[in-house]
DNA sequence: GCCATCTGGTTGTTTATTAC
DNA sequence: GTAATAAACAACCAGATGGC
């Protein structure tokens, strides 16, 4: 059954006769005939009972008429919300986005775009820089916003900003208020680490390697927010991102080292070959490198970092 | 005057072939 | 294996004409 035989229908019935449907929908006549002939040998049934020149409709006339205008009714929706896809006002965009970047930077971004969408569906998941890399080589999100995935994966990765990191520790601790700290100053710490696989964990374990420090000392936390409060009862202490930890807890203070830059690389990751998708994700995509390249020129660390 | 049928031109679809 | 192209075929439409 085809949809244009349904309209072609409910445009005789609609106007009153054949001729004036033909008229309406810009058809010659033999067209309207041979349209209402087809859908009466698909269905096995006459639709119009044919007396002289008036035409009139059967029961399974009038039965296929509430039918269609249900038919036709679904067919118009689902063509407006093409067009709204099209025009990038619908859709769903799968984000992935690591933390603080998830939870800090990410709803100022969200947030008045899809006000500005209201058809829009939008799933944001909040993972490791692994878990995030990983979702988007097996296509389960779009884009994903974390540090350079592995090579293996071949996904685009394209560099958007440094997060800055910094040492987070109690304010009673001794190196709160040192003059400048090196590297080498927190080789006796107790420093606690995120989990295994996370991009700060191994950035931190490069830098500190590098100045032949081993840098376990047996604690893991995997979630920054606990890593905050263990440091502020004393734990031990961590090296955070800036952002998660602006302003620093109470109890706490947040130092840099004088001789080692502490930051990581953040940037937009997304499948080779997969960029030309639905204009609400293009979109999205052009706002992130907007609003997250323009937060490279004010980094948070002078505002937050001091002895 | 209105609808059905026939005929010819146009458009769209399918299939086979070729190139990458 | 996939994409592009060309030829054959089918479907569609419009105009002309006939029956009621």
């Amino acid at each position: 059954m085809e949809l244009r035989h349904l309209y072609t229908f409910q445009t005789i019935i609609k106007e009153g006769s054949f001729l004036r449907a033909a008229e309406k929908l810009q058809y010659a006549q033999s067209t309207i005939t041979l349209h209402i002939q087809q859908l009466e040998a698909e269905l096995g049934v006459p639709l119009f009972a044919r007396r002289g020149k008036r035409v009139q409709l059967t029961d399974a006339g009038h039965a296929l008429y509430e039918q269609a205008d249900l038919l036709v009714q679904k067919a118009q929706a689902l063509q407006q919300t093409m067009a709204d896809i099209v025009a990038g006002e619908a859709g769903h965009i799968r984000i992935g986005a690591i933390e603080p970047t998830a939870s800090l930077r990410l709803p100022d971004l969200i947030v008045p775009f899809c006000l500005e969408r209201p058809k829009l569906h939008l799933t944001l998941e909040v993972g490791s820089n692994r878990s995030v890399s990983e979702r988007v080589a097996d296509g389960s999100i779009d884009v994903g916003i974390c540090m350079l995935p592995e090579a293996s994966l071949d996904l685009t990765y394209e560099q958007l900003f440094m997060e800055p990191m910094a040492i987070l520790l109690p304010a009673s601790h001794q190196l709160a208020h040192a003059g400048n700290i090196q590297i080498s100053d927190l080789a006796d710490e107790r420093l606690i680490l995120k989990e295994r696989g996370c991009g700060y964990r191994q950035m931190i374990e490069t830098a500190f390697l590098q100045h032949g420090i081993n840098p376990y000392s047996g604690i893991e936390i995997g979630n920054l927010e606990v890593l905050k409060n263990a440091v502020q009862r004393g734990l031990g202490i961590a090296i955070m991102p800036v952002a998660s930890v602006n302003p620093p807890p109470e109890g706490t203070t947040l130092r840099t080292l004088q001789d080692v830059k502490l930051e990581v690389p953040v940037g937009l990751v997304y499948k080779v070959g997969q960029y030309a998708r639905g204009r609400a994700l293009n979109a999205m995509l052009e706002l992130m490198r907007t609003s997250l390249r323009q937060h490279e020129e004010s980094p948070l660390i002078d505002e937050a970092v001091g002895p």
